[in-house]
DNA sequence: ATAACCATGTAAATGGTTACATGATTAG
DNA sequence: CTAATCATGTAACCATTTACATGGTTAT
């Protein structure tokens, strides 16, 4: 499953621009878990046009850009189907924040708080997003993985609120054995 | 921050051969959290090595293959440190197996539960995985990763068990359905 | 004025995965 | 006898990121 498999599963739901499709990603409640940028949607939707998996209108605006707005083909829905029948690749995560908790004591006192303030930030962000969802006359697939977005960063952000100190107490002592 | 630093991180707690870094990826805390496989590790080494970063010893075995052991220069956890104090880059997920829960409405029934049990077996092995590890005597940085990995496994496990209807119910109104 | 938003795209570079190649030993 | 473990490595391929390029509109 590629970013090409991803468009197309955005159109799935409406038509949309290669812009939309980059703010549905961002925001939709599936964002947390997978990600692209302008430089990978764009030529996807090209590469999935020329596969007529998708359509491709051009539409004015008054005011602001045309934009291309594309649609699913019936090719392109079965292809979808296809994509999402093979088993799952296992999740691949890449997390620099707990590499650096990690390897907390190479860290100065001022990084290690810096890093895990602005990773409980980040969780509690993530909460707050996932809550702009209105899951009311969603599917009940988008209902059940926003709440396990949900689920999932709650427990991170409670996490490290919870135990941060342990992460933070030895710089403490360290101060008072510096000062002693 | 990619592999080469990684690797450095893995000899900053011991000396080791490529093949045991791979190791200490797929077995230690932050396992869940990043990986790496021979393709990138064996490069990364040799760059490493190269830069003077780290130095190599081959060592014979009685009744396996020689390995070569690499050692931290000081140059080497410099480098470390100093991969370690830049700013952490937003963390980067991707899960088909969410994904496929979210187009849930176009899979098959069998396949959706397919998807739901083995992603939840994941997260269950992923607890035994990272339970095995004693944190006693660790440093505070690997005993909190390893406390985060557990609390974000367990979360996620727990909802994916405790709502996994939500997903399939739809399935049985609808044998009931056909049924009638 | 200046930043942010709308809107699309390409080219180069990066970085990693997959497949291939080799081969001895040990446990089931 | 077969599979798994130990052990290293390369080359081709793939996907994605980053930087570049453009330009009007709207809100502060």
């Amino acid at each position: 499953m590629d970013i090409k498999s991803l468009c197309l599963g955005a159109l799935s739901i409406g038509d949309a621009s290669g812009y939309e499709i980059k703010k549905m990603f961002e925001e939709g409640s599936f964002s947390h878990f997978y990600d692209a940028g302008y430089g990978s949607i764009y030529p996807a939707l090209n590469k999935l046009l020329a596969e007529d998996l998708v359509t491709c209108i051009e539409i004015e605006q008054e005011g602001r850009p045309a934009k291309k707005v594309y649609s699913l083909t019936n090719t392109g829905l079965t292809k979808l189907k296809t994509d999402l029948s093979e088993e799952p690749a296992r999740d691949k995560t890449r997390s620099e924040s707990i590499v650096m908790m990690f390897f907390g004591h190479l860290l100065s006192p001022a990084h290690r708080e810096r890093v895990i303030e602005s990773y409980i930030e980040h969780f509690r962000d993530g909460c707050t997003c996932i809550e702009e969802i209105d899951p009311t006359n969603q599917p009940y697939g988008r209902q059940f993985v926003r709440g396990l977005g949900l689920a999932i960063y709650q427990a991170a952000a409670n996490y490290l609120e919870e135990n941060k100190d342990l992460l933070l107490v030895n710089e403490e002592e360290r101060d008072i054995g510096d000062a002693a």
